[in-house]
DNA sequence: GTCTATAAAGTGATAGAC
DNA sequence: GTCTATCACTTTATAGAC
């Protein structure tokens, strides 16, 4: 009745087929199931999307651009990196806790782009996009905590997605908080290995090396 | 036509529907699709299973029994933890490498069992079994390299199945090698952390400690 | 633009001949 | 036991009234 715009209608449908995905799985989202959450009719969504085809390609673009991942909460600065880490990562795993379908939409629809011709090249920009969050918690947590890293930033993102990544797949399996917390500590410990302490005002201490110290990464 | 049994056609549609599900995905392995890959007809599919639900029960259960991680090399014994993790992680990759249709399939079957009631129980079963074939391995490790976890063992093999997870992952998502490299290089240095050196042949230079050491994890 | 009604194709499952 | 033929249902997509 509303007479709404296409644009409008567009973003209702995707949002509406983002709470079926989450809640019931890509599978369950059918057409029919996505219009009764938006509450429109069968016909609204073709005149609004060519196929579901072309609404799923929307979908997971919209994931990848703006669901990126759940949310870190940030650094307290004055904390040593470990427990930087340890209180991120768990920070992380509460999000997960709170709303596993959320998480587990992105495992589905990254699967579904890696199964679907047109969209295989989507999971690649996606783990780009979980790097790139990440990097800047980073370079946030280097300055907070007067560390530098060992390797290049983007190198110890990819470290940080690998462990987050398989902590909430074991974590959605199992359920096993305990064992969730001590997984974290490990990942915590390594990733802490990775911040080399730079101590910043007393630089008359140390003659300054006339070569990089290692693979420099500040950017 | 060859009158076959009823457990070898089982067996048999089990085996199809685990290639299509690796090859195209689980929602393309529809009934017709597992019978034409079997190559017989619709109606023995429904002889010898009530359902196809109670089919991909089947296949799940058969998946999580037989089909554990993607084999790990054994251990190079002469080497010390962090080559011999570094090796390990990198045979798994090259396994993941060759084919990579049949790792999806873990990762696919799980979801579909947290998605369907009567199967959110077997990703636990899942997961447990990855660890014990990880633990088997790390308990061999530990022998042939002098050492000892610092953790309990079943933790050791969580930290293990959570990075190599997260590297499959990221793999699938990317395949950029290089990276999975570097991702191994940082889970080796990590994984060695918790192998403890344990000097076995002199026992006489220390004397032997009335309380154990630490957590003993050795079997 | 929005709806109801329906087409066209695919799905799991079964009946019944052999 | 195994098959062909078919049912009952769901799916995506469209036609056509308003």
């Amino acid at each position: 009745m509303p007479r709404i715009s296409v644009v409008d209608r567009r973003a209702e449908l995707i949002s509406a087929a983002l709470r079926v995905v989450a809640a019931e799985g890509v599978a369950a989202a059918t057409t029919r199931a996505i219009v009764a959450e938006a509450g429109m009719s069968l016909a609204s969504f073709h005149y609004a999307f060519a196929s579901r085809d072309a609404m799923m390609r929307e979908l997971i673009e919209f994931v990848v651009e703006h669901e990126t991942i759940a949310a870190f909460p940030s650094i307290d600065p004055g904390s040593d990196a470990r427990s930087a880490f340890r209180s991120s990562l768990r920070g992380y795993l509460d999000g997960v806790r709170a709303d596993p379908g959320r998480e587990a939409v992105m495992f589905e629809l990254m699967q579904y782009a890696l199964r679907t011709p047109e969209l295989a090249a989507l999971p690649d920009e996606q783990y780009s996009r979980y790097r790139a969050a990440v990097t800047e918690l980073l370079e946030g947590a280097a300055a907070a905590l007067e560390v530098r890293w060992a390797l290049p930033v983007d190198d110890v993102a990819r470290m940080v997605v690998t462990i987050t990544d398989g902590l909430t797949l074991a974590w959605l399996a199992d359920r096993d908080d305990a064992a969730a917390d001590r997984v974290i500590e490990f990942a915590a410990d390594s990733l802490a290995a990775l911040a080399l302490p730079v101590t910043p005002p007393s630089p008359s201490t140390v003659p300054a090396p006339l070569s990089p110290p290692l693979k420099e990464t500040a950017t």
